[in-house]
DNA sequence: TCAAAAGTGTTCGATATACACCCATGC
DNA sequence: GCATGGGTGTATATCGAACACTTTTGA
């Protein structure tokens, strides 16, 4: 009886979004460092160490992934079915990355989030990352599809939750424009443009510039930026 | 390096909710079967088996401890701070319900909801189970406090996302005072009376019998009953 | 007839939705 | 001057919040 309580070893799995050209993008990382082709993405992740907490496993993981040393994140589902990790593919790149006869394996997953444009630094075990929108993920190796899957409905939760996760996926100077696509991107459905105006308009926390866009061909956008300040302010008046 | 990932234990932990005397209780065991105080209560849970999700592993921890086969739950969260089983006492306990050298435990936190009044059919490891009122939780081994901390916020994302599951902390015939009153249990704040009957009015699948309350020493309260039906072409429609 | 809890409607403000035209810019 | 996307206001429906008195029942 006793013998079948199973010790298994505990991965985290980072599902970063980012935004561009007004879709929602994930980071993948190449899971063979020495194959050069972006043919076998799979979710950034790592077992967790010894003396390690797992949302400190994932800061990790993302700061060897992108050189940011505290990025937001939100753990959201431990994925524990015995299969997960059954496909003999899947235990061969088991054994080669960690050690042979990883019986068991079980992760929890994380959503995280970046701004796409900035310049990430690699020092992960990964040769290199690639940003991928999420109607293109391709077959991913374990569970990984499925964890992505459940992150697209929880990014949504956080988002109602903690509408100031936003910010982190946009530049630091945005449009409404922008701002109303990464909307769109989330929730999946179109927002009228004046009343959309007129949301950010009474949100407290995001202020107009005065500086507008250069060199596009059409009347240029005013550009606005989020107060942090501001908007902590207001979640404790709640 | 490869021997500073972790081998670790993996437990699932249960925040079964009832609802009495207008008051959210949890169901909790006593740790020490052998023991006849209740002392030292803990949340119901256990060591996954080889070969078991951790779904299962909460969903048998339930049934041994209620004898209901297929209990709603939900997984909330993933606790795995290194000390979290640092305790002596703690250990000590682990080494004689388990076995000896359980260097790390990770648990993963489920939320689960009972009538209260149903009768249990306990054939767990515990001698015993006692319904907690929220305000009286004892101290508890492990991180069971912080974990009961967190489910309560979690019953409130829960109950926003699928009211339905208000109904499982009721008997099948309720009064609106009843519903109104578990509302104010779950939000922890007032809710106007007219206003709520309007709402309850509004929600199709909350149908009102004609049986009202027997015995009661004051006008007797109608009996509602929730239709799942319903409620389940409603989402649909969403 | 009293105590105890059940039940009932209206008003107001805030919020969400629908909808169409002019503006600024680069080419 | 035209193509491209930016920016604006009003009217309506819906939802939530505030608020006080009458009804039913058993003791």
């Amino acid at each position: 009886m006793k013998s079948s309580f199973i010790h298994t070893y505990v991965s985290v799995d980072c599902v970063v979004f980012g935004f561009d050209n007004n879709q929602l993008h994930i980071l993948l990382v190449q899971r063979n460092a020495g194959e050069n082709d972006f043919n076998d993405l799979k979710l950034p992740g790592s077992l967790i160490f010894n003396e390690e907490d797992v949302d400190d496993a994932a800061h990790r993981v993302l700061y060897e992934l992108t050189g940011i040393k505290k990025m937001t994140l939100k753990q959201f589902r431990c994925f524990a079915a015995p299969d997960r990790a059954g496909n003999p593919e899947d235990m061969k790149w088991l054994d080669q990355a960690y050690q042979p006869n990883i019986n068991r394996l079980i992760t929890v997953a994380y959503l995280s989030l970046c701004k796409i444009d900035r310049k990430l630094i690699n020092i992960s075990k990964y040769r290199s990352s690639k940003w991928t929108p999420v109607s293109q993920i391709p077959k991913m190796p374990f569970d990984h599809n499925k964890i992505v899957e459940e992150s697209l409905n929880e990014i949504r939760n956080w988002v109602k939750n903690e509408p100031a996760i936003l910010f982190e996926l946009l530049p630091v100077k945005f449009t409404a424009t922008e701002l109303r696509f990464l909307y769109e991107a989330i929730y999946n459905r179109k927002h009228d443009v004046r009343n959309f105006h007129k949301k950010i308009a009474q949100m407290e926390y995001i202020y107009p510039l005065d500086e507008k866009q250069e060199n596009v061909k059409h009347r240029a956008a005013r550009y606005y930026k989020f107060d942090k300040i501001v908007y902590n302010k207001r979640k404790v008046g709640i």
